[in-house]
DNA sequence: CCTCATCTTGTACGAATGTACAAGTACAAT
DNA sequence: ATTGTACTTGTACATTCGTACAAGATGAGG
């Protein structure tokens, strides 16, 4: 009569997923410092132990988090790529990227650890660098390699701000830069 | 006889100042999550209930870390502000300023531990504003404000992607970018 | 039916945590 | 000298932590 008591028990790569998703959220609530195997095991409604069965340490936890979150990024920047592939502005598609990108704070946020757990510790670097060179690399073949690596920096710059400040975009001051860093 | 057992003890303005900077080192090596009073109070050699005798609580001493670390970086600034007055190559000497700063990986990390911390708990908001509001107001009477909040965005996001990758600055073309950006 | 490898989970344990606090010290004011 | 206030610190306590693990549940292969 498949009695689904929580759903996915006996499905190993769910439950795989349902931790590392878990883990995603609440790195993104209490930062990668205070992700705790009991508050995943909480949010994923999973007991304590699989936590621990499924990931031996609290680092592989972590990590599984974080490259679930760059996964779902990934995801993100397909969408990019197409909608910037497509546009007749490229510095307007960006900044109307960059305005949706802001609405969900929860994902800024994570981005944002991810980069502050590569910089302390070096098993993380690669998942880090792997996200951080997606956006330059569909940028590239448009503007070249220079104003793709300022386009970048430029716009995390301003999503750190607005993270910071909870302020919202000045949407034609960024367009304006962005025209100015292409020329 | 003075007999200075650790010195500044029966000196309650140092010892708060040594806790302060002692929690700004923590953080800067354990990240705001990681930081407890034992550490701090190992790492200022000073006892375990020294630290909530003058931070009744965590958060309260962590905020003072973390203020510490703004004192610290302002008095940076306060150089920045005068060779940039007297620079004849703004550009130039900003990205010459940027490679200097990022020759202390600890005082950065410390900045962007800040930026997070404040993006998840509004009681530090007040402290990282403070600190992020300071560069463009010094740019803003040579540049503009737009441009000066451009170039800050550049150099957040330059900055954060050095930390990550480990690598170096490139100069030149960072000193190109921020021609572009002022034109 | 049994076997066995895999998956599941509740519980346990030593270590570390935030915080409280009593007992003590030092020193200025009386 | 005595008092009183501010400072100092070692210890204690209840929680929470990461991790280990034994005992059970499940389902595939014989």
């Amino acid at each position: 009569m498949t009695e689904r008591r929580t759903q996915r028990a006996r499905d190993p790569e769910a439950r795989r997923a349902a931790l590392a998703a878990a883990t995603m959220e609440v790195i993104a609530e209490a930062g990668v410092g205070r992700t705790t195997h009991r508050a995943v095991a909480a949010r994923s409604g999973l007991p304590l132990g699989a936590t621990t069965y499924y990931f031996p340490t609290l680092d592989d936890l972590i990590a599984a988090g974080l490259r679930h979150a760059t996964d779902q990024l990934r995801a993100d920047l397909d969408e990019w790529a197409r909608r910037l592939a497509a546009a007749p502005d490229l510095p307007a598609e960006l900044t109307e990227l960059t305005r949706e990108y802001l609405a969900d704070r929860r994902q800024v946020r994570i981005e944002y650890e991810l980069c502050m757990a590569a910089a302390r510790d070096a098993a993380l670097r690669p998942i880090a660098e792997v996200w951080m060179n997606e956006l330059p690399e569909i940028l590239e073949p448009t503007v070249g390699a220079e104003a793709a690596r300022d386009i970048c920096a430029l716009l995390d710059g301003i999503i750190l701000r607005a993270l910071v400040m909870e302020s919202d975009l000045d949407a034609p001051g960024l367009t304006a830069a962005l025209r100015r860093l292409i020329a």
